[in-house]
RNA sequence: GCUCCCUUCGUCUAGCGGUUAGGACGCUGGCCUCUCACGCCGGUAACAGGGGUUCGAACCCCCUAGGGAGCGCCA
């Protein structure tokens, strides 16, 4: 037999972290086993599902790279195979149909509430004879007693007494078949063997199972999987936290390192923290997944993210930073080579955001100092080291302007002057990126180039003097 | 309210009857160093509580507490 999986996403939102873990556990799983991984859209619901959220979540899906083998298949084009089983169900005396009215039930569940009871539709319509041309819905007879036992491949054996289930509807009044009955067809239809989901969906696994039975089928295998905290341990919800993968792309986070944040949360291999999509795929197993819920840290995301930034190809970060360069309103191709520049910084930034903004300076001039830096580094004494570095570097021809000769002049400066490297390479720092941080000093001023380098030693001297008279005053 | 589920450092987790309870993020001390990062070395901090079982419990059982999910003509 071999495995199929499938995600199930219902249309009514982005696709967020938990929906996406999800996904990826269901994507490892089946590429472990050597199976193949379905894609389904649950869009029964016509009022809350829209079309934006199917396109946000196959783009989601997408910049993940989980590529799916099959679908995706909408629900709503099924329709016509789920009435053919609710029929089929009806006329094996398996469901029936009901038309107790929503007033009836609501007193029903105030009356079971008020006496301390689970509410439960009461069975009422069972035995009845109902015109097939009144409004009514179609209710799935429920096993009166007996026991259904989930066997999780998470949460291990679960039991469920048939008693604290009541006979659920199956079809609406407008004639669309209801969840539960739409994924038991579908998940029998399309050959799933392993259903792995959200635990918001362990209490409904019993129904399923029942009406998969009363179907003929025997039931897949189920892996319930705990839902993601927010970063304050509270749930993740639209209004708090919850944020769609494609927010985190926007952001500057790498697929890859949201992948492996999203696959080491709740799950673990030994001491390792690192993963690539292929040790994944190996040594992912569904059964090592925690069962309680985990909380989403994006301190510890930021630092994944960092890692993968620092190490992944200079080329392909290039490529992805230059999106983020043309949001501050810089082109690239107007200054030093974005390879470099990343090959430079990427160990400095967390995300591809804060590549830009600390990358900005190589391309053009900033605005202001920073206030502390400036403060610290460019003073009286720092004068007479910038002066000399300047008119030694306007003596540099353009073709000596390399890492080495750069590196030569700034010690020599430093020698000459009899003080140390820092004494020298501070206040030039400040004065060619406006703060204290940036890559060594002679890569930095290799980058930033020969003119534009003159140019902002000019406007820190202009800045010291100006400083000076105030100073003396 | 009822049913089901969950509970190790702040967070993610290792542990599967005998450990100084390990690792990672964060925070923090230091090293490296022209700065910031990176890297390296060190520190901080946990078995929810109570009963059992056992020579011995984080691990097994029971109870309590706390948290979560479900109980829809939502999925």
């Amino acid at each position: 037999m071999t495995v199929r999986t499938r995600f199930a996403p219902s249309p009514t939102g982005y696709l967020h972290v938990g929906g996406a873990r999800t996904a990826l556990f269901s994507y490892l799983f089946a590429r472990k086993h050597g199976g193949q991984f379905v894609l389904r859209i649950e869009d029964t619901d016509l009022e809350r599902s829209t079309a934006e959220s199917v396109n946000a979540i196959l783009e989601g899906m997408t910049w993940l790279g989980l590529d799916y083998d099959e679908g995706p298949f909408y629900q709503t084009q099924r329709f016509d195979r789920y009435n053919a089983v609710i029929d089929a169900l009806l006329a094996k005396g398996l469901a029936y149909r009901c038309v107790c009215s929503k007033e009836r039930l609501e007193k029903l569940r105030e009356d079971q509430m008020a006496q301390r009871l689970k509410p439960r539709y009461d069975g009422h319509c069972r035995g009845h004879e109902v015109d097939p041309n009144t409004p009514h819905v179609i209710r799935f007879k429920n096993p009166a007693d007996g026991v259904v036992v989930v066997d999780d491949m998470i949460r291990g054996r679960v039991v469920f007494a048939n008693a604290e289930l009541d006979d659920l509807v199956i079809r609406r009044s407008d004639g669309a078949p209801t969840y539960n009955l739409s994924v038991v067809v579908d998940d029998a239809d399309m050959g799933i063997t392993h259903v792995i989901r959200g635990d918001d969906h362990l209490n409904n696994t019993p129904r399923q199972i029942n009406i998969l039975r009363a179907l003929g089928h025997e039931p897949p295998r189920y892996a319930h999987v705990p839902m993601i905290l927010g970063d304050d341990g509270a749930r993740l919800s639209k209004r708090h936290g919850a944020v769609s993968v494609i927010a985190y792309r926007d952001q500057g986070y790498l697929p890859e390192a949201l992948l492996n944040y999203l696959v080491r949360l709740g799950w673990s291999h030994g001491d390792q923290e690192l993963f690539s999509l292929e040790e994944m795929i190996t040594l992912f197993e569904i059964g090592d997944v925690n069962k309680a819920a985990s909380a989403f840290n994006t301190d510890k995301l930021d630092w994944l993210n960092q890692q993968y930034l620092h190490h992944a190809d200079p080329a392909r970060i290039a490529r992805l930073l230059s999106p983020h360069m043309g949001r501050l309103d810089i082109d690239p191709a107007t200054g030093p080579d974005l390879i470099e520049v990343v090959k430079a910084q990427a160990a400095r930034a967390k995300t591809l955001t804060e590549l830009a903004e600390i990358s900005a300076f190589f391309y053009r001039d900033f605005e202001t100092f920073d206030e502390a830096s400036a403060k610290k580094h460019l003073r009286l004494v720092a004068r007479e080291g910038l002066e000399r570095l300047r008119a030694a570097f306007e003596l540099m021809a353009y073709e000596d302007w390399t890492l080495e000769g750069l590196k030569h002049v700034v010690e020599a400066i430093a020698e000459e002057l009899g003080t140390n490297m820092g004494k020298v390479a501070q206040p030039l720092r400040v004065a060619i990126v406006g703060r204290a941080a940036s890559p060594g000093i002679d890569e930095t001023l290799r980058l930033v180039g020969k003119d534009a380098t003159l140019r902002r030693i000019d406007k820190a001297l202009a800045y010291i003097a100006a400083r000076g008279v105030n100073e003396s005053s």
